[in-house]
DNA sequence: TTGAAAGCGTTACCAA
DNA sequence: TTGGTAACGCTTTCAA
């Protein structure tokens, strides 16, 4: 490449060309001494950094990526991007990947199956990033093959998909305390407001959960028959209880939500109705959203926050080519007392009516 | 550059050569037929799409980077990206980019200054993206300078800095409504939970906040003498709470909160003291959570997503070489009345003593 | 420890 | 409407 006699000159960026004038020495020593390798005199490194701070050089991402083959960037696949979990995830996630100096490239899919398989069947994803997080993706057998033909690390959360590691918690488990702490107050006739088949791009972790609280009821002698599916948000929340109050001709004595914001989605509603909770009604959630302790939910914690960094960490550690010593991660939940568990009442219910 | 004379022996992805061997074409018109150019005619069109199916070929996104100054990314930066603002921003605007064939490459800063400052300065951001998102973003007068010789479409929302177009409401008139509906009900104690001057990357939205609570005060005869600062999410709003329990002999009869979220951490507060609301305090935010219906907090509404979706919009045009009609995009707020918001009691507090 | 030069996969220009 | 070919800015041999 021709360098411009005179660099001072240039009307664009500096290239690595102008640095290696500016220093006197070649191209291939300044992006060695710019990389860190070794078997660059320490007089030379000084020069190239000088001329770099000088010119105020910064590196084209994209053309050291077409002729190294590294993009710099991690790519962060997720059904939502707004909702709790996935949030507070990303949000855990990012300073790392930022202060390991990636670039943080986000596919939120808008909760669109559809837009997962386009993403996922064009092999684009394989060219743009160096490394993959997964946040409760599904993948068919065939993306998953052809995705293990893309030979860079890939690391999931909530789904997992072998051979990549997986930072989880137990979500059957979940559903399980969940119920066992309603049961254990003496409550028999539970609902469970549950995930949406439709919405497919978190069908797993409802699953286990419902899975959970149909053994524990079992244990107890009791069918689940109450589940009312809806999608995984407030507003999901919200439908589920209107139609649990519309198309029942008695109440529950309390109620299981696959997650908190669907848990307060639900509350809302059964005030609306004149219904207290948890005289009337008794909810749990699952998460521990911040919220949580405002509204009083009592609840499965987990911690996000706590999920996120390992999976971060784990990703870095795969990308500095060093190994992970397991591929099941599984972070601790617990429940969380609070106000809206109370035993089941009795007598009548006052105040509510069909 | 060498075409493998069996493309079906290719050990790696299939190159543009290789399509244009498939296709029996050269190189250039496949990359005129798949961008859509003109001057292609229908007949070799068609034969480049279909080699480019049987092939399963992908253009790689850098070297056309590389080769045509195009990134087809689109960079958003922003203080934080978990806070109810911006998650719910992100998530408007995302679906907007993916569906114009742009990456989003996410810059979260953890609230850092030093973050932004050195993301800015070393102009690799100039070189990564097409066009750039800045969502409550400060910039100096030098960052401001320099970035206009990148020369892409910048947009931002909260903070606005010319040249380019600004999405946004009215804080002052948000704070001044807040205060004003304060006022109606007949308080005249009012205490502001205002954003920490140490969090400086939200600052102006915050001090115009106040600057409109104290015109709305300075009408009614009164200063706003209690202004408690910390940080603008939950946490923030918990603490605030606290220190004006504890260092205050009287309370206050209303507090205005910086945004829903500090107004839901003062309010677990207060009633961790025993104290209720309305009765004991009047609280009121400005955002309109989603939460917020579900705790009855009276606020001043903003629609994130239509923020979003306009500022998305207003990039989407700049890149495509059209022009805006304006440089300010100013978006409506109101008051929502729930039940947080009460007349002052005229009789000692009850249940609160120091 | 350094330099010269050949790629990396695409786009853009100029001719045909 | 097409093809040949020179960039684009970096990394990576291979020799020196």
């Amino acid at each position: 490449m021709a360098v411009p006699s005179d660099a001072s000159t240039a009307s664009h960026s500096p290239t690595i060309d102008h640095v290696a004038a500016r220093a006197g020495v070649s191209t291939a020593t300044v992006s060695r001494a710019l990389r860190g390798l070794a078997n660059v005199a320490p007089r030379t490194q000084a020069k190239v950094e000088a001329a770099v701070k000088e010119l105020g050089y910064v590196p084209l991402s994209f053309a050291a990526a077409l002729a190294g083959g590294k993009t710099g960037a991690i790519g962060i696949v997720a059904p939502w991007t707004s909702r709790w979990f996935t949030a507070h995830l990303i949000n855990a996630v990012e300073p790392l990947i930022g202060e390991a100096n990636y670039d943080l490239i986000l596919y939120g899919l808008g909760g669109s199956n559809e837009r997962l398989r386009r993403l996922l069947n064009r092999n684009a994803l394989a060219s743009r990033v160096d490394a993959l997080m997964l946040i409760n993706i599904p993948l068919t057998e065939d993306e998953r093959v052809q995705m293990k033909t893309w030979g860079f690390p890939i690391v999931s959360v909530g789904m997992g998909h072998t051979p990549w590691p997986n930072v989880e918690i137990d979500d059957e488990a979940g559903g399980r305390l969940a119920c066992e702490h309603l049961l254990l107050q003496g409550h028999r006739d539970i609902a469970y407001l549950s995930g949406d088949r439709n919405e497919e791009l978190a069908i797993w972790s409802n699953h286990d959960r419902e899975t959970g609280i149909k053994e524990a009821m079992a244990e107890a002698g009791l069918d689940l028959t109450r589940v009312i599916r809806t999608a995984y948000d407030m507003r999901g929340g919200s439908d589920a209880a209107r139609r649990l109050l519309e198309h029942s001709d008695t109440l529950p004595t309390a109620i299981i939500a696959y997650c908190d914001e669907t848990a307060f989605g639900a509350i809302g509603v059964l005030r609306e109705h004149g219904l207290r909770v948890p005289e009337d009604v008794s909810v749990i959630g699952i998460d521990d959203h911040e919220m949580s302790s405002i509204v009083g939910l009592t609840t499965i914690r987990q911690d996000v926050r706590a999920q996120g960094t390992l999976a971060a960490q784990i990703m870095l550690r795969l990308l500095r080519g060093e190994s992970v010593d397991a591929s099941n991660f599984q972070q601790p939940i617990g429940l969380v007392e609070r106000a809206s568990v109370a035993p089941p009442r009795e007598h009548e219910l006052t105040g509510w009516r069909r």
